[in-house]
DNA sequence: CTTATCCGTAACCATGATGGTTGCGATATT
DNA sequence: AATATCGCAACCATCATGGTTACGGATAAG
């Protein structure tokens, strides 16, 4: 499965803009939590702007923002948000067509990654950034 | 989430096998259908061996051969042979643990991405060998 | 209007994962 | 003995990933 850890820093990026409440947040300051640089930030940040969930402003005391409730924003949008192509890839080379099986797989293959990508959404769907906010209050 | 075909190519290993009845197959033959060295076909089967789901023997006719019927071996099987960590990795260096998020969230996303992982699981389970090698068979 | 912030983005780099390849010893069949 | 096949280590090219620098543009503060 994909081994980027991007799906895992925009979650803790919308828990904290959620946590450190409505001001703006800056990039510098997210780096800091997450522990990486600020561009790298940003760059998922951008991700998280085009689905809708951050919004960003320049200059002095500008920052990121989220622009929906904690409460309304789930882990399977912050997963598409990432725009992963598919969980599972397929052969790095095609298969061989002349095989019957090299011939079909690929197809069956698709169709059921596809079933086991939308039972993995469906989990995420029922977690919150506002639950995970409540995760790490109740560690205080 | 992981990048690798390794998953892919076990499933079509095992599909071939079934498909290709009870004689043992050389690594050679199945990487003429995966399209690939027939090293990277034995470094698979030896994890799917591994799990007891395929023998191996050596010298003339030898080969590979499936050890259980097509019927019992679910797609969740052959993903847990493939030795995958964590469907999500976690930060790759670790958060701040100064800031509270920094602090509990690698925790609280622990708890989450098992859950999703036993969501995925629980789908590839529905699937068996039997069923694709059944699917390779209609496309005929 | 000038200055200090801050984002936006391209470019580059080091590191590590991945798949492909070669080589050779071990093993089993004939 | 000869042949076919696995077992496995070693190496390599390619690519993804994350980190870093650099710089332009936008915006708020004074």
């Amino acid at each position: 499965m994909n081994n980027n850890t991007r799906f895992t820093v925009a979650i803790h990026i919308l828990t904290l803009l959620a946590y450190c409440g409505p001001e703006p947040l800056t990039s510098e300051f997210i780096a800091g939590s997450v522990n990486t640089n600020p561009v790298v930030i940003r760059r998922i940040l951008a991700n998280l702007r085009q689905a809708g969930l951050v919004s960003s402003q320049g200059g002095p005391g500008g920052g990121w923002q989220l622009l929906k409730a904690p409460e309304t924003v789930t882990l399977r949008q912050v997963f598409l948000a990432m725009e992963e192509t598919s969980i599972f890839p397929l052969h790095s080379s095609d298969p061989n067509p002349l095989c019957p099986v090299g011939r079909t797989i690929q197809q069956a293959l698709m169709r059921r990654f596809q079933s086991a990508q939308v039972a993995l959404e469906q989990d995420l769907d029922r977690t919150t950034i506002a639950q995970l906010v409540q995760n790490v209050s109740e560690d205080c």
